[in-house]
DNA sequence: ACAGGCTCCTGCAGGC
DNA sequence: TGCCTGCAGGAGCCTG
């Protein structure tokens, strides 16, 4: 496994794991899960792997969709149109790959989880950095995930001001807690508060009422056109290379350290704002 | 209650 | 060349 695998991708963030979900949906829905396999380290398992595997074997994979930077297997005891029995939640965490393979497809080193289906693939999820999740959840016992925060794609002005109001961390800060925003990371945080031109420090309980809007309306459509451009890979999400396509999204601030800002030539600065590298324009963003 | 900092984990870049 | 150190980062947990 070359570093190319591990870094020439971006971090899992809602339109990564939106295209993951489709592409993964895609393959495996209307599947039937005939044997699970769990590797035996304390992380990534929210579940304890032995409860998984039981859980998920014999189930028929209903759909599969995305919540926040969670991807949700919804499984059931018959295919197609049956009730929904059970939950396989999937967090990628910052190196986590989640793959449809053949059964011959060589393995991949740090390889946590594999499912064989009745079609003869294999659902495979790895993992380097083990900073990912996977759960099961049996809808008989626990509740259906509903996703940590509210869905930055859908939420209306009342709502996304009222999540901000009274704060007193910085704005990058709280677009960063999953608790307020779901599926919102380091790289979709900096470019909308670009888009939107706003100081990541600024506090976010100080924001006009007019700015948070321009942030919301900025971070939707930034969002709609990085799975705009991962939508059109979801083709070639087949192997060991997952997924492509988002090489192309051209990053306005994040990661430009001193190289000049796309609009104004300004040196684009890098900070540290609640203990991850923030990138901003110093003349763009007010 | 809320905010901030520490921790997990591996691979890579940079220094000597 | 090769070792060693520092750094990257999502989110749970602990502390103040």
């Amino acid at each position: 496994m070359s570093g190319a695998v591990l870094y020439n991708r971006p971090m899992p963030e809602l339109p990564e794991v939106e295209t993951i979900a489709q592409g993964v949906d895609a393959r495996v829905r209307g599947d039937r899960i005939v044997e699970a396999w769990f590797g035996s380290h304390r992380e990534p398992f929210k579940t304890p792997p032995a409860r998984q595997a039981s859980g998920l074997e014999g189930r028929w994979i209903l759909a599969v969709h995305r919540t926040g930077k969670h991807i949700v297997c919804e499984l059931g005891a018959r295919g197609a149109d049956s009730a929904v029995q059970a939950q396989w939640i999937v967090h990628l965490g910052m190196t986590g790959r989640l793959l449809v393979t053949t059964p011959e497809s060589p393995v991949a080193a740090h390889t946590h989880a594999r499912l064989t289906l009745a079609s003869g693939r294999e659902i495979r999820f790895v993992d380097p950095r083990r900073f990912g999740r996977l759960e099961y959840r049996d809808l008989l016992r626990s509740k259906a995930f509903s996703g940590p925060g509210a869905e930055p794609m859908t939420i209306g002005t009342d709502e996304f001001a009222a999540l901000f109001h009274g704060r007193r961390l910085a704005i990058k800060a709280a677009l960063l807690n999953q608790k307020l925003l779901a599926g919102v990371g380091n790289i979709y945080a900096d470019e909308s508060l670009f888009r939107a031109g706003l100081r990541p420090r600024r506090m976010a309980g100080r924001l006009t009422r007019a700015e948070l809007e321009r942030l919301r309306l900025a971070l939707r459509e930034i969002l709609v056109h990085a799975i705009r451009l991962g939508g059109s890979s979801v083709s070639d999400y087949v192997d060991a290379n997952g997924v492509r396509g988002f090489f192309q999204l051209e990053h306005r601030v994040y990661q430009r350290t001193g190289e000049p800002c796309r609009e104004c030539r300004t040196p684009i600065r890098r900070i540290v704002v609640g203990g991850r590298s923030t990138h901003y324009c110093p003349l763009c963003q007010r």
